[in-house]
DNA sequence: GTCGTCTTTGAAAGCGTTTTCAGAAAACGT
DNA sequence: ACGTTTTCTGAAAACGCTTTCAAAGACGAC
């Protein structure tokens, strides 16, 4: 690869000169000027990404975390990062944690060592003081999770009213034997999720013992075990409401195989619409998660000077998709 | 944020010292080594991995290029990738290229300037001579592109046995009136598994005019129309290959619109074996593409001594998975 | 006690840039 | 014609690290 020195031999001219004609932070005379625009031609020159972002202190690149590149709502989360990042001009470096501890601190401090200009952080196993801990002072957007201490670089997603406007539209389309897939991790959304469940049911005057339960790994399939237990459990139940799409997906394969007419028989909701929701049978009637706009938002924070930023909001308010996996409920059904 | 300075000054020793037991290049006195080690751990120093990339020649960084992260079949690909880079120690940096050329062009330039150890590049719009032309001589995997200039650089799928597969299967299920459904936009993929397709109905002494074609853009709601247009026009039709599977998932619910029952009236074949696909209703049937395998197989491409790669093949096979959306073809049942 | 060998160490060069600083040349005003 | 700006340029320092080189000590053998 051609340095800048080649570039400068090539031209007659010093590297400064060819470093000006480059950063444009100088005037340099135009036969120069020419002549170092011609040289760095021939030579297919490329300036060093590497050696500018050791002497600029900034290295143009946004570290990402997630949980895993092949989940579609981090697929989306992922995508809105990059459309928003590339739009200025950083370049983003992802990497996954896995919902594990070491993992997640590992890929942090990878993320750390390369000097990001900053981070997206999405991270379920560390504790808040870990993260904290992690992060020293570098700039850092958290996504998905609340953490007082550093509030104002967080965004979040209102989980409880997301479960609760989930509950609700069931509970308006006269359900009231409804069943709850959760996840057997004993993570926040999960928690918020649920108790906005619960706290919809109770307002309705329903009692909880109304209400089946039935936990699993956060997975399609974990959803269609819930679910089959579910069923054989309690018969009278008429609607399901699942912890997020994916087990919605794994709950609705568990109704197929028991040649239920759906919706009419039974109604199913999630959580989160991701891309998938919209090719489920039948399509899934859900609550939007804008996990897209938060990627954005995120990088946003971080590109934008401060005093533009105050009035953007930091927690995000779910919202209802009506689709076709939920209907009325009609008592003779079943 | 300490440098290596700060930890020489703190120890009482040099930095070519500090350097040593980091590392671990030469051996240093214990007393010294010792004193590095308490120094680092009370700065909280972690190596600047930049200043390291400069020096040494190498950054560690493995630069991926895919059309797009939202699409489950590129996060396979992504996960694939990243799995193997962690063994290997390197860090993944993502970019799309959306299928557009000068996206494509631009995100790659973006990684050869930040001087990646080695690029894996999925790229659709660049042709052969500028992809070429582009990577100049750094170590690049090609993947699902078959560039003979660099065939050892290259990992690709044989589309045409996949399309021919999938048609073959659905001809010994005593299918004989099947609908193809492609996408519009003229690339090898669709080339290719649309010629497999038709080499397996001519191989069954049908004639091309017993098939029924539409094109539509590659997403499912390009399924979707193209199937509705297929399904007006073709009334005899029992089958659909789908260009992927998600094309196939739009196709599935034109056909639950139209209250078939599936897999008895109508069957559905797919491509790629995506995530997706085990949540179609019903579970799509397809022709596995092992794309995460061959993200994996990249990485080991560049990070494994040439010698022991040869025994790698570089074409990928189809298998075919059975699943429930195709079934034998009975003709009272439409 | 002297010499040779081996171990451990620090100084310094170098990686490819940007940027500061000061000097040279050109332009200008009178 | 002469001083004063202004414009343009190159030398050199700096970014944070690795590695080479040579020197200083430690050690054993004679």
């Amino acid at each position: 690869m051609a340095t800048i020195k080649d570039v400068a031999e090539r031209a007659q001219v010093s590297i400064s000169t060819v470093s000006r004609v480059l950063t444009g932070s100088t005037r340099v005379a135009d036969v120069k000027s020419e002549a170092v625009r011609k040289a760095m031609a021939e030579l297919n020159y490329q300036p060093n990404a590497v050696a500018r972002a050791l002497v600029g202190q900034r290295t143009g690149m946004l570290g990402l975390m997630v949980n895993s590149f092949a989940d579609p709502f981090f697929g989306a989360l992922m995508s809105g990062v990059e459309r928003e990042a590339r739009l200025h001009g950083m370049q983003v470096i992802a990497t996954e944690g896995h919902h594990d501890r070491e993992r997640e601190r590992d890929a942090l401090c990878s993320l750390l060592a390369r000097r990001c200009d900053a981070l997206i952080i999405h991270a379920l196993s560390l504790s808040d003081t870990e993260l904290l801990e992690l992060i020293g002072d570098n700039t850092v957007v958290v996504v998905n999770r609340h953490i007082p201490a550093i509030k104002d670089r967080c965004l979040w997603f209102d989980n409880f009213q997301a479960g609760y406007m989930a509950a609700r539209h069931l509970l308006e389309c006269g359900h009231s034997h409804i069943g709850w897939i959760g996840r057997n991790e004993d993570i926040p959304d999960n928690r918020d999720r649920f108790a906005g469940f619960t706290a919809a049911i109770a307002e309705h005057g329903l009692m909880l013992d109304d209400v089946a339960v039935e936990l699993a790994p956060g997975t399609a399939a974990g959803g269609y075990q819930a679910a089959c237990r579910l069923l054989s459990k309690h018969p009278k139940l008429s609607a399901v409401q699942a912890y997020n799409d994916v087990m919605a997906g794994g709950c609705l394969r568990a109704l197929h195989e028991r040649n239920l007419r759906l919706p009419e028989e039974f109604s199913v909701m999630g959580i989160d619409d991701v891309y998938l929701s919209e090719y489920l049978y039948p399509q899934l009637t859900t609550i939007r998660y804008p996990i897209e706009t938060i990627g954005q938002r995120a990088v946003q924070m971080i590109c934008t000077p401060c005093d533009q930023l105050r009035s953007l909001e930091s927690c995000f308010q779910p919202t209802l998709i009506e689709r076709v996996s939920v209907s009325q409920f009609s008592p003779r059904t079943r």
